[in-house]
DNA sequence: AAAGACCACAACCGCAGTCGC
DNA sequence: GGCGACTGCGGTTGTGGTCTT
């Protein structure tokens, strides 16, 4: 004998909820408490299966829910617990008071799994080896509505949007590590170069100077070098470099193992990038 | 102005773990 | 111990809103 579906499907009502029915469950829960979520909806009236029922509950009208948008210190929350945990979002929400698993689970699909996208398989090569762009790690996520390639006039908008680590003095540099990774943030006129010395690891050149040659404001310029030798398009590249204009706060982030690394100077030897746990973090 | 593309998010679905009989 | 019910979790899908063309 098969397994009895959790609820009758005939004739119980689908999609989105009404206001009438949010109301009907909120005021039942509110007064009979949680569980039987079997029984729950034809005691409140509700057309509704149960796991629908304690779904929308759980997801939407429990009063200890935090509404607005996740904030940089829960996105970064979010990034470092993903990195030990994986995809188990119920136990990374139960790190963030008012979030739901759903939340941050949509949140991470829509959000940061587009920036950690950026992580792609080497075209024609089968060693496993990968690409981090890190042109477009470092743009802020898209819109909500927009399609395709930003015009520039909206990308120069949302970029001035940019929240990342934002810097109250503009001298001041910030570094935080976390676990590996670090974001840094730079609005200061000069320049930084990053370096990998590991093979496994490479920079999407292409893009990073496809994206730069977009920027008309001059805001931020790309050089790019294999070798120490510089190069001007095409190809994969060992290091990079970027000046940077005083009114063009901008963020890095790359994975490396915890040094600090000051703007206009190259990694220290004892940061280049660990390119297996950052594979492992960004495949999980 | 309209159509189509794309994204964010709500909601659904199937599976697995746990519990009680 | 076996079975079914219940619950929770994670993956996936559907829908509405917004933006571009």
């Amino acid at each position: 004998m098969g397994r009895r579906p959790c609820c009758e499907k005939v004739g119980l009502k689908k999609g989105r909820w009404t206001a009438e029915e949010d109301d009907r469950l909120k005021k039942y829960i509110l007064a009979n408490g949680e569980g039987s979520w079997r029984s729950l909806p034809k005691n409140a009236g509700l057309l509704r299966c149960g796991k629908s029922c304690r779904l929308r509950w759980i997801n939407y009208l429990r009063c200890d829910l935090v509404r607005g948008n996740i904030t940089t210190d829960e996105e970064n929350l979010i990034i470092k617990l993903h990195s030990t945990l994986g995809n188990r979002w119920s136990l990374i929400a139960s790190h963030l008071p008012g979030r739901t698993d759903n939340e941050i689970k949509n949140y991470w699909n829509s959000h940061l799994s587009r920036q950690i996208h950026t992580i792609r398989r080497r075209s024609g090569n089968d060693d496993g080896s990968v690409i981090v762009d890190v042109a477009r790690l470092s743009l802020p996520p898209r819109r909500k509505g927009s399609r395709g390639r930003r015009s520039k006039e909206a990308e120069t908008a949302a970029r001035e949007k940019t929240v990342y680590g934002a810097v109250d003095d503009p001298a001041e540099e910030r570094v935080s590590s976390n676990d590996g990774i670090i974001s840094k943030t730079t609005d200061v006129g000069g320049s930084a170069t990053l370096s990998f010395d590991n093979d496994d690891m490479s920079l999407d050149l292409d893009a990073f100077l496809d994206w730069d040659n977009d920027n008309d404001d001059d805001d931020i310029k790309v050089t790019a070098a294999t070798g120490g030798a510089e190069v001007e398009t095409g190809g994969e590249c060992s290091s990079i470099s970027c000046s940077f204009r005083l009114d063009s706060p901008w963020n890095w982030e790359s994975f490396v193992d915890g040094e600090e690394w000051e703007t206009g100077e190259d990694l220290p030897a004892a940061a280049v990038v660990e390119s297996d746990a950052v594979i492992s973090w960004l495949l999980s």
